[in-house]
DNA sequence: GTAACAATGCAACACAGTTGCATTTATAGT
DNA sequence: ACTATAAATGCAACTGTGTTGCATTGTTAC
């Protein structure tokens, strides 16, 4: 897949690099806060994103919390898009990547062309199961 | 299931009927639509719709586009509870239910509770694969 | 060195969904 | 039936994510 090569701007590379140490996919708010110092504007983390998207150096999820989480492609391995279950703590809003449960068939209805699918579980993480009972919305 | 038995009030009343004369899942602009003549208040319709869910008449589905979706529970059945995969056109954001593929099971992450889940594939419908070939956004 | 283009930042916007509060409507108690 | 209580509705304003337009800056190409 790596498509069209794109330049990696201090933006760019940033952005990459904050996802690529993140152990899970991070929403646009969290990889604000984990920029930190190097503060882009919102705007351009957007296009940033897209851009690297683009390019095929990293996937999104969209949680039923109607947020997109980012994730860094694993470098080398073109295949690595994510494919495959993600979970999400309606409490404290992390997702994680269920790594070993690929995506199931989908028979697509007669006639219709399909491009992508996402399978999302969610509940509470282990530290949000244990720790507090009250709960986040859904 | 059938939890907390609700008033039926005019405004839910016309929620589900709409919903229940729908042959897919509607987000509420779809359902202020449809509901025509009798008009509610947008957040009306929201909180109806949110009674209805907690009354277990209805069950939502979230697509990759951002937007709930809304569908009756079949009548009688406490069961279907929309626990199937669902399909979203990214072209013309209609979203329909792939009633014989039900939803994998999932081995949750260790000390994790799981309290649902949703499958959405997306794509082109029969009719805008067939048609226009320009597309939707995602 | 200059022209062309891409990337950034800022402001404003679009949209789904939510919250607070006043008003209306329906239920319950006497 | 009449009043007290509670729930449902409508309106306005707000939140948060994501997008678009445009001027400015930085980078690449000639």
């Amino acid at each position: 897949m790596n498509s069209a090569a794109i330049r990696i701007t201090p933006a760019r590379g940033a952005v990459l690099g904050s996802l690529r140490e993140a152990a899970r996919p991070l929403s646009h708010q969290e990889l604000l806060g984990s920029l930190g110092e190097r503060a882009f504007d919102r705007v351009t983390v957007y296009r940033s994103l897209e851009a690297l998207e683009a390019a095929g150096l990293l996937h999104r999820i969209h949680g039923p919390d109607g947020v997109w989480r980012f994730r860094a492609n694993a470098e080398g391995t073109g295949a690595c898009a994510g494919n495959h279950a993600h979970f999400l703590c309606s409490s404290c809003g992390k997702m994680s990547c269920l790594t070993g449960q690929p995506l199931p068939w989908v028979e697509p209805p007669k006639g219709a062309v399909i491009t992508g699918k996402q399978f999302v579980a969610h509940g509470r993480c282990p530290a949000c199961a244990a720790g507090n009972k009250a709960g986040g919305k859904r």
